[in-house]
DNA sequence: AGATTGAGGGTAAACGTTTACCCTTGCTGC
DNA sequence: GCAGCAAGGGTAAACGTTTACCCTCAATCT
């Protein structure tokens, strides 16, 4: 027969709950949450002392469960991203985090794959989950988009705007100022034919950048004809990159500049370029300035946009350390130019 | 005076309880529990179809926090990565993202940039939030580690061991014999004298790097003289690579090949060889295989790491789909050649 | 025919919080 | 001399689940 042997140390000490602090401090439960709740008049000094020496010796931490269940909310903030293998996607879902910890949030991550039912299927579970907030990184339009839009749970929308609501939070650059500068930029330096790759139009933030770009160059007595406007079916920026100059340099036709809505096209449309073994490689230009450009593609000029200070603004929007009307945070951008090939 | 109005759509349509799902049905509270809850015996099919009938019209789905008070687990995962900026971690928490919610469970994603301090303040966190189970990327040893190993909530390491129990839950490569595979491939090739630059060596997955290659190198008769062997101190990847190929190429050792224990490594070195303009880079090593690599470092043979698979099989240790003694992971690495500068 | 069993389903306790409400005590103002 | 008030703190309900326990009824066994 076999003996039972007890462990030698308790493997999994209990967590303590308020009761237990209560019961150590001597004093009642609720006395206990008033205190860490900073409740003012509702305790005496040495009250407060008492509960704090009971909570530390504990090692006490309130149960996420229970608050969520008592305050029909819990502290948990969803992001949902629409492609986390976007270095970008996941710059921004990083500077996020640490900002929403700064306010005692936890982010919940999410990849929607830019597919509506799976970004339902989510928006559901974070009901369930009484998330305080929605975060989109390039938000799609659903039906659980359209229900939850005005409900009591604030939807941010980064990057690209509400596909419902142009007016709903936001926070990112002005993409239209984005393609005005990267054109100008392109004029000044005597650029009057160039190819525009462009990823699928549903982004607002694409749309926006096309626009201003072909409207800049127009203005200016260029118009960029049709068929150096390029945006190929595939899904992932670099082959539509890719796929865009094969297309181009096989119908030869002309042009001095290539302007991408985003670096990751750029790689792609550079690496076909490299392939083929163009002498001279025109100006290339792409958004986002992927960190890594500066080490690995010093021949892209692109517009630097801040990133790492996204996550604040979502933050404060979240916790409504603002004012009512700033709910639209547009950032600054910055083109950096990049010549070497 | 201000006539306030009622919304004309009703904002925010209460979550349906358990309680309406019941009333609804005709039943009791209990009975839907259990047939949401799969109790065989419990119900008769007529029962059943009513349950389902009024959860489907109430869109009804049970409130987490309930269930995580009741059960005292929850259905989080925390994902602890030591730095989400770095492409390859985001990459292994987006899989991992995707097999968990397989298992219906919700991944919270937490950077701890390599902070003991930080990692012990996301572990108090989860054991509030009752995490299922906690997934280190690139743990660092600290004092709750110490604590919740042994504890009921899995922990479960990837790509770098626990730093107190090598045997631990383990995701990740035979590091070993991957830098045994990058050795035996430069011998192969000629390489007699190669220069080795090795991020900190904390992570085992570096030290077991560095060890196999310096042992194969020795142990083919050419071992790598300690002046070639380089680990600047910089925080960042990027950073060791620039610092170290300058080193290396003003102290004028020759070398014919350069082994970095990591791409982003190889990308800072490759920066330095290119703005000096040397004219025939040598061989130069990385691992990890960037998914970037293709694209913008043609020049860089690398370790595949199978970092999509990653997810699949973190989510198998959580979820116990596999039997007890099968509690380390190694997956397959190959590696990638690439020649063209 | 009485005992046993299994299916089907209801009752209520418990999980850990927060907070409305109540009670006591000592002080202020008239 | 007492109404009123503020400070300090306790009691208990409520949040949404799951599950141990109990009850009833019909079928099967002896």
């Amino acid at each position: 027969m076999t003996m039972r042997r007890t462990a030698l140390k308790p493997p999994d000490a209990q967590q303590a709950s308020i009761a237990n602090v209560a019961e150590r401090a001597g004093v009642s439960i609720a006395t206990v949450s008033r205190v860490l709740n900073g409740v003012a008049n509702k305790a005496s000094p040495e009250t407060v002392a008492k509960v704090r020496q009971a909570v530390a010796e504990l090692d006490y931490r309130p149960s996420s469960a229970g608050k969520s269940l008592r305050q029909k909310q819990s502290r948990l903030v969803a992001v949902l991203a629409a492609n986390l293998a976007n270095p970008t996607m996941a710059a921004i879902a990083a500077s996020t985090e640490v900002a929403l910890r700064k306010q005692g949030l936890v982010m919940v991550l999410c990849d929607t794959h830019d597919d509506p039912d799976l970004q339902d299927e989510y928006l559901r579970e974070m009901r369930a989950q009484q998330a305080r907030a929605i975060v989109f990184l390039g938000a799609v339009a659903s039906p659980m988009l359209d229900m939850m839009r005005g409900g009591s749970t604030p939807l941010i929308f980064v990057n690209r705007r509400d596909p419902g609501d142009p007016d709903g939070d936001f926070v990112g650059i002005d993409n239209a100022q984005a393609g005005r500068d990267v054109a100008a930029h392109a004029l000044e330096r005597g650029v009057r034919r160039p190819a525009l790759i462009h990823a699928p139009l549903a982004s607002s933030a694409t749309r926006a950048r096309v626009v201003a770009i072909t409207e800049s160059f127009a203005a200016a007595g260029c118009p960029i004809p049709p068929s150096l406007i390029l945006g190929p079916p595939e899904r992932e920026h670099l082959a539509i990159g890719y796929a865009a100059a094969g297309m181009l340099l096989q119908n030869g036709d002309q042009f001095d500049a290539l302007i991408c809505t985003g670096d990751l096209i750029a790689f792609g449309v550079h690496r076909f370029i490299e392939e083929t073994a163009d002498p001279a490689p025109p100006p290339i230009y792409g958004f986002d300035d992927n960190p890594l450009n500066d080490w690995v593609a010093p021949w892209l000029s692109s517009v630097l946009i801040p990133y790492s200070t996204f996550g604040q603004a979502v933050a404060e929007l979240i916790t409504g350390d603002l004012v009512g009307t700033d709910r639209q945070r547009v950032l600054p951008h910055r083109l950096i130019e990049r010549r070497r090939s």
